[in-house]
DNA sequence: CAGGTTGCTGCCGTTTCGGCAACAGCTATA
DNA sequence: TATAGCTGTTGCCGAAACGGCAGCAACCTG
């Protein structure tokens, strides 16, 4: 089921891997081969698509727009091959999911197994980044779906959902804190804190906050895994920044307290967005999925917001 | 600038035409060698994507998949080349709208001209046709735009914008009615009425009303047309139904009067929709001019609404 | 039954594609 | 500074694909 010409599969092959020998390699054909398809696709858009440096080949603006066509009619066609097998009964294919740490604890893979309880041919590859790198990895088309702090998201993206969650303190159960119901920032500063590192979202949700203080933070601990925070929290290290999203479980356990950060008397959201290509339809299996997505952090959010009320 | 295969290109003439032979002579080919490349096709596929009558060809399930995907990229290599153009300062190409009657007296052609008056390399193409016609041509690949009553439109279309108008009567400044500021249906039943037949959308909007009313309305003409409908109507023949939109230069003249139509105390509506293709990118001066339309009919929805307020 | 369709299929020349090997240009390492 | 390794490009040539021509059987329309 081959039937676009070779020369937008090799294009997208040397824009992937930025070499034509290394897409010559990929595709197991004679680098000279894509040599020339890019040569003839040149020739015929009328304009270079890249720009040959001494080590590899970038896209030009020219270029980048054929990318995005190729991107499209590659992954409509996908969408396509999984519509046909799906005629004949079989719903199988791969999900690619680029999301933030948060949402391995928990969300993820309670979903992801619940849902190849049902769909065993569904399969999934997950990769865990930042918010940002989320965001480009879906447009490079190298992700289905993608889950990340909601920033100002490019425009050929496309927001499916918005959930907001509060953030909140993390602290071990023998901690002073921790029978508190809500904390403030200035509380938790009396103690030792264990801080994000710039590269994790939270630092830029807490930062200004904390600028707007008098003190500084006690230096404690600075981190960028939202994993090894939780478990010094749990240790009794110090305070911990996230979300509820990531101990859920650990939280049922009681050795963690998850207690809401109120500012100025209202809280502090942590606004988690769920994004696709715009420019794309779905395969009917991973529209599925993705709207269990939507369901269960929606859910999440209800939840929450039911434990923790608040005036809007 | 052809770089996918000639089979898909082959595939979407047989698709259009209905028949191999008139594909070849659509395509300046032999006619073996467009049956060679959807033998091809199906080949690939696996499954046979058109049924072979006697006199020509039809989709079957899997050809109609296939044809939503072919749609799909040569629309979307159609915005990519415009693209292109548009990058070395040349903004031309051309706008097909579907739409239905009401349009053609003041909104499509003061919008036009408007328009090309600004971008002149930019030409139109527009069509004349039925609400269900103006989706069925979207859907084919047909028209860019489309503008038609606001039915339950198909997933495969995306609605723009809706805008609701309100439906009156219409009489010539001679009428017995033409004092009024409103109307209702049973006053109107009162004269000689110009009903308009099923294929228009009017019918289904009025057909409902006047089975609720005792009476039968006096037979006078079954017309069609909303232009001889509005012709007739000035001439005092007897009473039309219709949106404000269809009038507005004779309104203003003063040959015709329009009266809002009232039914058990509320407003008539007709809704009116915009539609696109939703699997599909729009070319920059494309989505300009559908812009340009959405605010021109916008304006005229608040216009209207300030001219013969209601409550909601 | 004749004259027009329709889609399909050998045959054959032309075009395109891809592999091999060689070339020039660049970078990093010794 | 020389060498090894990488880059993209280009003749050359065999293989595959494409397209045109003519003819086939099946069908509809007079």
């Amino acid at each position: 089921m081959r039937f676009h010409s070779p020369s937008i599969q090799y294009f997208h092959a040397v824009r992937r891997t930025g070499s034509i020998r290394a897409a010559a390699r990929l595709l197991n054909v004679a680098s000279s081969a894509v040599s020339r398809q890019i040569l003839k696709l040149e020739r015929e858009v009328g304009s270079p698509l890249f720009e040959r440096t001494a080590r590899g080949l970038t896209l030009t603006t020219v270029g980048e727009m054929l990318a995005r066509h190729v991107m499209n009619v590659l992954q409509d066609l996908d969408r396509f091959r999984s519509d046909v097998a799906s005629l004949s009964g079989a719903w199988h294919g791969t999900i690619s999911i680029a999301c933030i740490e948060s949402l391995t604890e928990s969300v993820l893979p309670d979903l992801i197994a619940s849902h190849r309880s049902r769909a065993k041919r569904v399969s999934f590859t997950t990769e865990v980044m930042g918010s940002s790198d989320v965001l480009e990895a879906l447009r490079r088309g190298e992700a289905d779906i993608g889950i990340a702090i909601a920033l100002r998201h490019p425009p050929d993206l496309r927001q499916v959902a918005l959930k907001r969650f509060r953030l909140g303190a993390l602290v071990a159960r023998e901690h002073p804190l921790a029978r508190r119901k809500t904390v403030t920032l200035e509380q938790c500063l009396a103690f030792p804190v264990i801080q994000a590192l710039p590269e994790l979202s939270i630092y830029h949700l807490l930062q200004p906050l904390i600028a707007q203080l008098s003190e500084t933070p006690e230096p404690a601990i600075l981190a960028n895994s939202i994993d090894l925070m939780r478990e010094l929290a749990a240790r009794g290290v110090g305070v911990a920044f996230q979300t509820q999203l990531g101990i859920i479980r650990l939280s049922r356990d009681a050795q963690l307290v998850f207690l809401p950060l109120d500012n100025a008397g209202s809280p502090v959201w942590s606004d988690l967005g769920i994004y696709v290509r715009a420019e794309r339809t779905l395969p009917a299996f991973t529209d599925s999925f993705l709207q269990e997505l939507v369901r269960e952090l929606g859910e999440r959010e209800r939840r929450e917001s039911a434990a923790y009320p608040h005036v809007t």
